[in-house]
DNA sequence: CCTATATACTTGCAAGATCAAGTACAAGAT
DNA sequence: ATCTTGTACTTGATCTTGCAAGTATATAGG
């Protein structure tokens, strides 16, 4: 019998535990906004990013997702009007993406929902931890 | 502009992390062993339920899964001789689920790769804080 | 220049997962 | 006894995502 290492069991509970958070983070977003927690991830890189602009290809390492996953996730979201295709003058290949005002607008009150969703989530996490908690996890 | 809150920031790097940490595990697991993570957790789950023994909705409800997906991740899992079905008498809705000695068997060798995998994945996490990541993780 | 290699997508196909609807059975209320 | 409600699955349609292959463009070397 071969036990289970700490580090083993810590992946483990990584994944069990953010299956469950995503799950109800996507349903909020969903169910309010409109939009999936993939999505609301697109519109945040683009929201941090310089100019308000990346490549597909950089959001697709961003969210750990291939590039064929972003081109067809933001499809639809161009077409709702979250986001705008945008050419690059020194690259032919690439094709900017770049959020809208109504992108921004949402991304606006999906955070408000995700950080509120997120406390009753979290409720049990003792305030204080949160900053161990982030450590740890930048650390991975 | 909506700040991030700090249990916001605490979902979305879970969120992040677990899906770089998940696609690395499977990946291993995959190559290795020939099953992905949800089905090492199937296997998991069984082992350590009294008798090895659980219904699928058990199984479905320990790894945040639906009850048809449950039932079509089986189906192979049966094939290739991991799980065998089993009925109830008590409740004939029911079909048990039952970890096979192979299943055990590759159970054994694919926690061996994940705890190793794991230790490479979480190597800059200092390993006396393991303990402080478990317990936040159990507070979830 | 021109060719070879690398990069940035896009698209067809297959796998995995959900939802909704349907089946079979159980258990409590009338 | 029968009827209603709830539980445990199963199946069909659909969605999302990844991989492999294809296209277009860029860049470096000869």
């Amino acid at each position: 019998m071969i036990s289970e290492s700490k580090y083993g069991a810590v992946s483990i509970a990584l994944w069990a535990k953010t299956a469950l958070i995503s799950k109800h983070l996507d349903n909020s977003l969903g169910a309010i906004h409109g939009i999936g927690l993939t999505e609301y991830m697109v519109l945040r890189s683009l929201m941090r990013a310089p100019d308000h602009v990346l490549r597909r290809i950089d959001i697709a390492d961003a969210l750990e997702r291939t590039a064929s996953g972003i081109t067809r996730m933001l499809m639809p979201m161009e077409k709702i009007g979250l986001v705008q295709k945008e050419l690059n003058e020194r690259d032919a290949r690439v094709s900017l993406v770049r959020i809208t005002r109504a992108g921004e607008e949402l991304f606006e009150n999906a955070s408000a929902t995700l950080n509120a969703k997120s406390e009753t989530l979290l409720k049990n996490v003792d305030g204080k931890k949160l900053d161990v908690f982030l450590d740890l996890l930048g650390a991975i």
